[in-house]
DNA sequence: CTGAAAGCGCTTACAG
DNA sequence: CTGAAAGCGCTTACAG
């Protein structure tokens, strides 16, 4: 692993030289710089990051804290962010927290520490807050409640609305009771989706049915048995995320239930996985793209603008085979 | 962001000092040692990793390259060697480099530059290889050929036993015609099934019926409408992975073919995702938690063996509901 | 155009 | 036990 160092002394010239060449930073002599580019290519060198990491103090460095990295619509997140992040030349330090607070607080240490540039945050618990104001690096904030003040820009969905349209979609194919799986109401994406479903069901004079469940396979599953007892005139659900809603589905497909002729169901969020299960997946699409790319212009963009209002992406309802019974398929 | 001359500063003493209390790295006066514990307190004081990893010339990180990070195999992988390399210390920075031999040169180059301790590489295209030699720390790779001298081991899983296993499974669940969905022949992998599937047609006098196909999921839609046109008497059919085999089945039910009562099938790999999907699929599985912790105490541990010989792990049979179409289920 | 010097923020011999 | 010094491998004023 030769230095640079090593490669001014073959190329006969001092340290900086080299370095001005490597970065086109100054304008050295063509000879010279024949001699700097043939010495470089000789020797293989390539610059260390972390030393110039250190006199920059900037890593070219993103940071994506997601709470898992097994949850496609994290790693949908990740791909996005990671390929708007390289376009303008930073590379993305993906890190799965999982739902610890403490986790995420460790986790935005390190990523200052090693001099990342920003970080997105995709996680979050209650105490998430608090670890903000300490930070020196900017964060935007993604499916999080706007935690103001500490944050360059918060950016999500619409989950209100799309809990509402999930709603109204089932009404409207003519679901008498439906019953809506509830993610943890700490989390803001999931307090929103429910009281869109919510509200649907007072101004449709609908009692509402629901139950609660955390944002994986595992939980849905065991959910949906409970649901099953607790409302057996169910004929409609709105599940809190796409993967609870598979796992409703295998649930329903195990007790013989028809999806979507007993039962019609809608997920959240379109993750690809939704296309690929048969029967697919009704679901709210979420502009994932968009927000990626969003979050990655807000961190590494020179004009600085931070904007006051979180930003609110649209979202929309994508029919496919799990709702709408009365149609052909 | 305070740094460490400023702690030294406030507690009254060098930062040679607040370094030793930190690290614990030598005997300290108490009285002292307070007050810097004191001052690191008061200031939030978080030591610059960059700087540290300049003077160390280790990061305490392990790259890890894979070529997709919404292959659910890959995320498992990731998960796992997060966990191991979390319990020895270290990070892990996950690369994403799709099937591109110049990225993964790249990123094999990013990673030393960045003062990592070692890689697991899990990515592979032919000119790999010709990268290696030039890298000066160690990788450990996965699933791929061994590359011998550039490589301190290579881990895989018995392939060639696994396709061997799933064409036999097939046999005895009474399949008359199955037809192997190759993977990419370039890929250890993919070449080591169909080997294994080819063999058993040869011992059983069978001839053997093959399509080719990438590794994800659109691939497999198209791949199995043009198996279906070639080989319309299939009855049993061998993917070349998980996501291929669903995406098999996807299309299989699309045209009514019930899976297994007309066409049994056999996926590959075992992830999580085998178990979502409804019918629940049939697999081989691959220990992917032995062979991620096998590469970080490779790559992390002090006395730094170095296997000649490849480590090959055990695969076995999953029966779930994609084949044995006479049994009750 | 170019080299010597200083410095990015740490850590560890070295001398006391 | 502890501080001053040197150094990790770069980069950029600074002076020529």
């Amino acid at each position: 692993m030769s230095s640079i160092r090593e490669v001014a002394q073959i190329a006969g010239v001092s340290p900086a030289t080299v370095s001005r060449v490597m970065n086109g930073t100054a304008k050295v002599d063509p000879v010279k710089r024949e001699k700097v580019l043939k010495a470089i290519e000789k020797t293989g060198f390539v610059p260390n990051e972390v030393a110039r990491s250190l006199f920059r103090k900037s890593a070219k460095l993103i940071g994506l804290i997601i709470p898992s990295i097994q949850n496609p619509y994290f790693t949908q997140l990740a791909s996005t962010i990671e390929e708007a992040a390289k376009e303008k030349g930073y590379r993305v330090f993906l890190c799965d927290v999982g739902i610890d607070g403490e986790s995420i607080a460790d986790t935005l240490q390190m990523l200052e520490s090693k001099n990342a540039d920003g970080v997105v945050l995709a996680a979050y618990t209650p105490d998430t807050e608090a670890y903000l104001p300490k930070l020196n690096i900017p964060v935007v904030a993604i499916d999080c409640r706007n935690s103001t003040e500490h944050v360059r820009a918060s950016l999500y969905c619409d989950y209100y609305r799309g809990g509402r349209m999930a709603m109204e979609h089932l009404i409207e194919t003519g679901c008498k009771n439906v019953v809506c799986i509830k993610g943890d109401q700490n989390l803001f994406s999931a307090r929103m989706r429910y009281e869109g479903y919510r509200d649907v069901c007072t101004e449709h004079h609908i009692r509402e049915q629901t139950v609660d469940c955390d944002y994986d396979f595992i939980a849905g599953l065991a959910m949906t048995e409970k649901l099953l007892k607790q409302f057996p005139e169910v004929d409609g659900i709105l599940a809190c995320n796409d993967i609870v809603a598979i796992s409703t589905y295998k649930f329903l497909r195990k007790k013989h239930i028809c999806v979507p002729e007993q039962v019609q169901l809608v997920g959240f969020d379109d993750i690809h996985l939704t296309r690929l299960v048969s029967p697919e997946l009704t679901t709210i699409h979420q502009p994932i793209t968009e927000m990626a790319n969003r979050a990655v212009e807000l961190l590494t963009d020179e004009n600085r603008e931070h904007p006051d209002m979180p930003e609110v992406f649209p979202v929309s309802l994508i029919k496919r085979e799990t709702t709408g019974k009365d149609e052909i398929r």
